[in-house]
RNA sequence: UGGGCUAUCGCCAAAUGGUAAGGCAACGGACUCUGACUCCGUCAUUUCAAGGUUCGAAUCCUUGUAGCCCAGCCA
C-alpha cells in the first residue's frame, strides 16, 4: 500500500471539491486538438493530464478534434495526432469525436440564442467591427444592427446559412456588453460566413461556428465535466460561462485554465520549423533534434519517458519553463533497467594483443544488463585485434586518468585484463595501433581476484565486428545564446549533428528499428526507424550518460 | 494607461495561519567489470518588496514592483 502522503495538483482540487458538492458525479475530459499541425512535447503535457485525470477519477477520456476552421486544417493531420496520442498511452476508447459532426447542434444553438435575443446578425465588416470594439482602455459602441428584431435575425441568419452572402458580408454575434472591460464580452462574432471546403463536411456548410462559441457546446455535448485549456483561455472563461449558461445546458462544463509547458533552449513555433525544414537544418518535422512527439519517437524517447516527465514537471498557473535536463533525467532513468548494455565503439582505433592466438576467436559470455537478469546473456567474440575507443589509450595520460597508457594495465569489459606495451602513430602523430599483453588468467567469469586494475574499457572484435552509422546530436540551439538571435532568427548550434562511422558488436547489428540500446559509456542509443536498413544499422543517440571525468584538452 | 493571471533555491514545484516537502541540476564522498548506475552527504533562518494584523504569516490586510495574456470573421 502506498502511505505516501502526495499532494494534489489545483485542477484535482477543484475536481475533488466539485465532486464532493455534487456538481458531477463522475469526471470527463478530453483533449481537443485542432488538426492543423504536428503535436510536440507541450501537447504531451495537455494530452497527459487529461488522460490522468480520467484514469484517476474513473470516468472518461475523449479526443475530440475541434475542425471548425477549414482553412487550416488537414486529414494528414488528424491521423498523425490519433498516432501520437496512441502512441503516448492516451486511449480515448470508443471516444473519437469530431466538432464538424456537432455542426447541426452549433446552427440550432446560434438559433436558440437569436430566439432570446441573445444574438444577431451584423453587417459590419471586419474592419468595422474592429473600429467599433474599442480598445484595451476605452469601451467600445454598440453595432447600428445590435437591435434588429428577433424575426429579422432569424430569416438573416438561414440566409447566412444557404449562401446568400459572400464570406464577411454578415456574422452572427453574440449580445452581450460592447462596455466590457473584457474584450472578449464586446459582442463576440460567433458565426462567420466562409465559402470553404471542409475536410470533413465538404461544402455542407458555407458558415462556420468560431471557437468561443463551438468550444463550450462540443464539451457540453460530450458531457466533458472539465474542460483543461491553458492560460490564455483566462479571458474567455466569462464567454465560455456565458454561452453553457445562455443554451441552458444541464450539467455545464467547466473550463480550468492550466500553464503551459515550456522547455529551455527548444524550438516549438510551427513558423520557425518549417524554416528549419525548408532550409534543410533538420531532415523533417521528425528529426531528432526537435522536441514534436515524432521527433522524441524517432529519437527513442519512450512513452513512460514522456509520461514520467510531465508528472515531474507538475501542474500549476505560473508561466515556466523547465530544463531540458529533466528531459532527458527521465529517458535515462527509464532505460537504463530495460535495455541491454552493450559494447560500440564510436571512434575506434586498433588494439593488437601480441600475446594472443592469431586466428583464435573465442566467444565470452557476457551480461546484457547486470541489474535485470531478465534480459540475458550474449557470446561476444573476441580475437588478437580489437578495437577501441580513440580516447581510451592516452600517449601521456593527464592525472587521474584511469584507462590505457604505456605500462598500464587495465580490464577488457567482459573480457581480460591487458597491459599496454606500445603503440604506433602515423605521420600526422596520430596513434593508429595501441599493442598489448593480456593475462589469460584473469579471464572475465573465473572469479580472478589476484589483482585489481582501475579502468575498464569497452572494445569489439576487429574481425567479427560490423560498422554502423552513429548520429550524435547535441542540442540544436546554442544554450549559451539562447534560442533568438538579436535579430530574431533562431540560433542554430552548428555541431547539433555529428557523424560517426563506428564499429558495434554483432548482436546489435541484428537490431530492428526503434530498438535502443546503452552504449557502454557512449550513452543511450535507438535504432532510427526511419534510416536503418537490415543489417545496416543507423543508432541515434537519445541522451549521454553524465560523466564527471572531462579528458583536459 | 482597461481587464485577467502569476510571483517560493540555477530549473520545475509542495506547503490551504502552526514554524519552508520533493524532483532536476550542481557539489563533496563511498562503491563499481568504465568515471555510468547505486548509495550517503551538502544545497531557501526564508517565500518579489515594504509596511500592518496575529502568540504565530509563504499563506490574511495595505501599498508597491516585475512578468505573462487579451483589441482574429484563428484556436
Amino acid at each position: 500500500m502506498e502511505n505516501e502522503v502526495v499532494s494534489r495538483n489545483f485542477i484535482e482540487q477543484i475536481i475533488d471539491q466539485d465532486l464532493a458538492e455534487g456538481a458531477c458525479e463522475a469526471v470527463c475530459t478530453r483533449f481537443p486538438p485542432e488538426p492543423n499541425g504536428y503535436l510536440h512535447i507541450g501537447h504531451a503535457k495537455s494530452i497527459l493530464l487529461n488522460y490522468g485525470l480520467a484514469r484517476k477519477y474513473r470516468g472518461h477520456f475523449n479526443l475530440r478534434f475541434d475542425d471548425t476552421n477549414p482553412t487550416k486544417e488537414k486529414d494528414e493531420f488528424v491521423e498523425s495526432i490519433k498516432e501520437d496520442v496512441s502512441w503516448l498511452g492516451a486511449d480515448w476508447e470508443d471516444r473519437l469525436y469530431f466538432a464538424s459532426d456537432y455542426f447541426p447542434q452549433m446552427y440550432e444553438a446560434a438559433v436558440k440564442l437569436i430566439k432570446k435575443g441573445k444574438a444577431f446578425v451584423c453587417d459590419l465588416s471586419a474592419e468595422e467591427i474592429r473600429a467599433y470594439r474599442g480598445t484595451l482602455t476605452e469601451p467600445g459602441k454598440d453595432s447600428p444592427y445590435r437591435n434588429r428584431s428577433v424575426e429579422e435575425n432569424l430569416r438573416l441568419f438561414e440566409e447566412m446559412r444557404e449562401g446568400r452572402y459572400t464570406d464577411g458580408e454578415k456574422v452572427l454575434r453574440a449580445r452581450i456588453d460592447m462596455a466590457s472591460p473584457n474584450i472578449n464580452m464586446r459582442d463576440p462574432v460567433i458565426y462567420r460566413v466562409a465559402r470553404m471546403t471542409h475536410h470533413r463536411t465538404g461544402d455542407t456548410w458555407c458558415i462556420y461556428p468560431m471557437y468561443d462559441f463551438a468550444h463550450p457546446i462540443e464539451d457540453a455535448i460530450e458531457g466533458v465535466t472539465h474542460s483543461i485549456c491553458t492560460l490564455e483561455f483566462e479571458d474567455h472563461r466569462p464567454l465560455y460561462d456565458w454561452v453553457v449558461r445562455e443554451l441552458e445546458y444541464p450539467h455545464p462544463p467547466k473550463q480550468i485554465e492550466f500553464a503551459k509547458l515550456y522547455l529551455t533552449n527548444v524550438v516549438t513555433g510551427k513558423r520557425y520549423i518549417k524554416k528549419l525544414v525548408e532550409d534543410g537544418t533538420v531532415d523533417g518535422w521528425d528529426d531528432p533534434r526537435l522536441v514534436s512527439i515524432a521527433a522524441l519517437r524517432r529519437r527513442g524517447f519512450t512513452p513512460e519517458s514522456i509520461r514520467m516527465f510531465v508528472d515531474l514537471c507538475g501542474v500549476a498557473k505560473a508561466n515556466s519553463s523547465v530544463d531540458y535536463a529533466m528531459l532527458e533525467y527521465c529517458i535515462r532513468e527509464d532505460l537504463k533497467l530495460k535495455r541491454p548494455r552493450m559494447m560500440a565503439v564510436l571512434d575506434p582505433i586498433r588494439l593488437v594483443i601480441d600475446n594472443y592466438p592469431e586466428d583464435q576467436i573465442e566467444y565470452l559470455e557476457a551480461d546484457n544488463n547486470l541489474e535485470n537478469e531478465a534480459l540475458g546473456k550474449r557470446q561476444v567474440p573476441f580475437g588478437r585485434e580489437l578495437y577501441i575507443e580513440r580516447e581510451d589509450f592516452m600517449e601521456i595520460p593527464p592525472k587521474k586518468y584511469k584507462r590505457l597508457y604505456p605500462g598500464n594495465e587495465v580490464r577488457l569489459m567482459n573480457a581480460y585484463f591487458v597491459r599496454c606495451v606500445d603503440f604506433e602513430k602515423d605521420e600526422a602523430g596520430n596513434v593508429t595501433v595501441v599493442h598489448c599483453t593480456y593475462d589469460p588468467e584473469t579471464k572475465c567469469g573465473t572469479g580472478f581476484t589476484g589483482r585489481k586494475v582501475k579502468g575498464t574499457i569497452h572494445w569489439v572484435s576487429a574481425g567479427e565486428s560490423v560498422e554502423a552509422e552513429v548520429r550524435l546530436y547535441e542540442n540544436l540551439i546554442d544554450e549559451e545564446k539562447g534560442v533568438y538571435n538579436d535579430d530574431g532568427s533562431i540560433n542554430i548550434n552548428p555541431d547539433s549533428l555529428k557523424v560517426q562511422k563506428a564499429r558495434i558488436e554483432p548482436a546489435l547489428a541484428k537490431a530492428e528499428a526503434y530498438e535502443s540500446f546503452q552504449f557502454v559509456r557512449n550513452g543511450y542509443f535507438c535504432v532510427d526507424c526511419k534510416d536503418s536498413r537490415p543489417g545496416k544499422p543507423v543508432f541515434n543517440r537519445i541522451v549521454s550518460l553524465k560523466s564527471s571525468f572531462r579528458l583536459p584538452k
